[in-house]
DNA sequence: ATACGAATTAACCAGCTCGTTCAAAGTTCT
DNA sequence: AGAACTTTGAACGAGCTGGTTAATTCGTAT
């Protein structure tokens, strides 16, 4: 009876099925992001993935060869989605201190709704960048990734309202930091601390003064509002 | 003759030997401290952490049960090891600002120097805290751990300097943010955009910096430097 | 239609890893 | 002296885990 009904499952199955290669690779990607983002590159178990993946096992093998190619796959997708997002945030018709605060913002917020990318990144440091390292695909990615950045910056130096010693990167650096902190180390810090800074109110507060840190930093003294 | 020499050692090895639990545990603490900041809970291998012990695996599930467990009292020592740093920092001889610069200062070189402790967080946010959450000692441990900038705060509010608004917690989350973040993302951070912020001059600037943006959220405005 | 490469399936395997077991002996405390 | 604790050393095994083998079906260009 098992048995029939297996050979019957089986048959059927057989029976017919689409290819989808583009999809199917879509998918499983999907599955290992959050897979490799929940447990760690040697937390994470292939059968796992596999199991919650439409697909099987030897298709991950197939199209990403080893456990680690699918990490790297994973890794740039991420970084190229982030990327992607941050495209279509033209901040030229602003002036530079609206800019530099919807930028605040939105990488804010951005952390803030993608704790997966977070936590890859998180996974990818402990592992000293090694990852990153191997793909030239995140190198090319990044390199214009603090484009915006400098173009304010020399906006906000030419109408004399940023600082002439402020440094883009470093700039970057502290968005960043705060942001990132903000995801990465919320577990331990309202395990220890209480969960005040997370609650809905706590965050609008946690954000609207990282965004007047940043100003803060970058805008002389005497031009502050 | 190799087995002359296993004899031989084995004999004298055996012959007379000190008794020294606390010093043992001390060593295998030691190693697996180390080991899962390196790896990971999931990516260390007790075998390894065994090997690298003066002592052998069975004395590691003799003191400390499993691997979680080991994994425990690596968190809790690392903590305490943490406080125990804190504790004599007095800062009550000084003023409101220079307390608060100093314990700035003194956070950004302590993760800096300890980036074994800063991975461990890390790999412990991962987690969720889920190791965290079990270990009542470090719920103690860092029950007072602002209370060192909630005087500060109080003291600088009394004599006008620091804001009437600003909050010991977000300031102790400020200064963590930009301090840990320094250490946890380095290198994807300068994989990406380069060393620069990491060279000796680049950390001393960033130093200087982040006293600073922490001094300019505390102070009130009309007292800046 | 048919040949051929791409896509898919299911079962399988070798090695690793945590944790245990056994047998013995030395040390420290009281 | 005796009880309780600490240390040694080696082997072992059950289950998991990454990766593979072999066979089958689909899509399509000729």
């Amino acid at each position: 009876m098992g048995e029939l009904d297996l050979e019957l499952q089986k048959s059927i199955s057989r029976g017919g099925w689409k290819q989808d290669p583009a999809g199917v690779q879509l998918n499983i990607l999907a599955v290992a992001t959050s897979e490799f983002a929940a447990n760690g590159l040697s937390g994470a178990r292939m059968d796992e993935i596999a199991a919650k993946t439409r697909t099987s096992k030897r298709m991950i093998y197939y199209y990403f060869g080893d456990k680690e190619g699918l990490y790297r796959r994973v890794l740039e997708e991420a970084y190229r989605k982030v990327r992607e997002g941050e495209r279509d945030l033209d901040l030229d018709h602003l002036s530079p201190v609206e800019a530099l605060t919807r930028l605040a913002e939105f990488t804010f917020d951005h952390h803030s709704s993608n704790p997966n990318f977070i936590r890859l990144v998180m996974i990818e440091n402990i592992h000293h960048g090694a990852y990153i390292r191997q793909s030239e695909l995140i190198g090319r990615l990044n390199a214009g990734a603090i484009e915006k950045l400098e173009t304010i910056c020399r906006r906000g130096k030419k109408a004399g309202v940023f600082r002439e010693d402020v440094d883009p990167l470093e700039l970057h650096w502290q968005i960043s930091a705060l942001s990132f902190f903000n995801v990465s180390n919320r577990a331990t810090f309202s395990l220890i601390f209480g969960d005040r800074l997370y609650s809905a109110g706590g965050q609008e507060t946690l954000r609207q003064h990282v965004v007047k840190t940043v100003l803060r930093f970058a805008v002389k003294a005497d031009q502050a509002p």
